[in-house]
DNA sequence: CATGAATGAGCGTTCATTCAT
DNA sequence: GATGAATGAACGCTCATTCAT
């Protein structure tokens, strides 16, 4: 059993969870390792520094966030299909990592992010961008700016998993799929 | 004009719009001073310490967005006026203070707010849900979580401001109208 | 009583007396500002940093040399009397400015010394190399590196008032006397 | 040939030479432990800490030098002769360890010596010292404090040693010539 | 024996807060 | 009241030292 792997991730999960709670700047070093339970020194074992801890975190995330949407997305099938596997892709990729989404949303145009961050975030805008416009083309789409339908997508989304793991609100399939049909709504051309 | 009045007002703007800007950790009581063109131990004479005048900042802000909420709401018209009542205070309201309400959803589940700032935040909530109540009870809105429904409107008037401020986006009418109509779409009950 | 002033001669003067007895590396923070009664942010207040601190002390000091050194500079007197002259100097500097030379002497080569302090170090010898090469062109002083000699003269020098400090030796002008003779017979030419 | 002989051989070496370029402060174990090929925590195995192996150096070194200033030290023959051996033994010393003076030097005032480390260098004085006085006694040395003349002589040697490590003088027989005869002229009785 | 991952004390530095003016 | 110089707790980070392997 490698120790030192485990501690890598140790580290990883509590500064993802510590930084989706509180955000980057109030969250600090010995938070973290505590968190981790280890020592505040091991953390620089690991991550250069702060900034290459939340970027590393930020792009792993964002990159299989970007992996999960992209896969069996179905090229041929209608809009309302592709819809529905970028949803459950958020569904699917929430439940497998708690708090990551609520991270990358929160910290997308953080003044931390390096270069790499920023250009792996807009890769997964400009997949979402991609379906909203050729949407659009299609006039199955509404005609509103992209980034503001993706926000109300994102919006919706999260909010929902707010409730879910707060207890207010339980994981059927029928809430799920309410809230997908209303997001959709939202962004759907309607005659 | 009482002076003092009017440096607690230059104090309360500074801090909201830098909170906006930059967020609450970010923000350093030095800048406020600065940016209040008021001496760092002034804001002490007014404010006990940082958390609180962020948080009385929070409860000022949401009780003025409440009471525009409310002002002349039309409880005898139908949901979609009552809808449009909301967001075209949203609008309203933003326009009379810029970065308060996205100050308020920026900070609205943040560690150092106090049980009164919750509360007033709560408070605001409840008077959305209650509008989605009452239109779900009618069966003109459709049944999900209010809270997740409520987030979608936020998110979608809030990305579109962001995106008004970035010069990304001009504020027509017509964009309004339409990022109204589709949040109303996103919550209104379809057959 | 301006209170900053002396705060600022209070950090300044510990900080000469620590870098020269320990080091810059072995000198930190919280020791210079324990020796000048005055708490650790406090430094920085008056210097943005400790380098900028070191730099500052280093150019300070150098400066005030030099001007020591430079003023009633006997030009046409013989080489002997110009050396009296730089001796004599040397005395009176330290003198007024107990631990100055030795600081500047151990410091003038370290990693952390700007631009500014490199120039003003660099002035300061070729005042000295100036001398020396002008005693070799008459050939009054002996052919050997310029940066050797001065070293010499450095070295015996400050070695002296190490004794005297640690009372091993009583400042006589008679012991000044000879080892400013030491001194000039490493440096002058004998047939 | 015994490997942990060598393993400690090599940790003292790199100690010595990183000492002298960076000195103690800004030279770390894992410095040490890199340059001499071994683990960090292997040091530890032949030195109780940092202390006790900056000690042990400066001690070693500092008997090493003395040996070889005692070594067929001229008790018969002149003053001259003597200050060539001892001069000499400047030079052979530092062929063979190429840092070990410079590090003496620069490091036998420093806070961390140790009792021990403080009288083997006093040891070493005392022998110049004896060296002097008789030459005092004789009337052939200058009557100054002997501390000052060994500053001197140190001063210019290692000043010296420098220019050529920095290649900005050559070591040829005729310089090294010279500055003995420097440094003899320093410290010989003039009439 | 040798290693290097792990630790935490202590560094340089910032900033919320106090208080003499 | 109003100020900003002064403070020191707490930050991000380094590195001497330990100890399980």
């Amino acid at each position: 059993m490698p120790t030192s792997t485990s501690k890598r991730d140790h580290i990883f999960q509590s500064a993802l969870s510590l930084f989706a709670e509180r955000g980057f700047d109030a969250t600090t070093i010995p938070m973290i390792a505590s968190d981790a339970k280890v020592g505040a020194g091991t953390i620089y074992r690991y991550f250069e520094n702060k900034e290459v801890l939340v970027n590393t975190l930020f792009q792993h995330y964002a990159a299989l966030f970007t992996k999960t949407l992209e896969e069996d997305y179905p090229k041929d099938a209608g809009i309302r299909d592709q819809f529905h596997h970028l949803f459950q892709g958020m569904v699917r990729f929430t439940n497998e990592h708690e708090h990551a989404l609520y991270f990358i949303k929160t910290h997308n145009a953080a003044y931390f992010l390096d270069e790499t961050s920023r250009s792996q975030f807009n890769h997964l805008l400009m997949i979402l961008e991609g379906f909203i416009d050729e949407g659009k083309e299609k006039e199955q789409i509404r005609g509103l700016p992209s980034k503001a339908l993706i926000a109300i997508i994102f919006g919706g989304f999260l909010e929902l998993f707010k409730l879910i793991r707060a207890g207010e609100v339980e994981a059927t399939d029928a809430l799920l799929a309410g809230v997908e049909e209303s997001c959709w709504d939202a962004v759907r051309h309607h005659e």
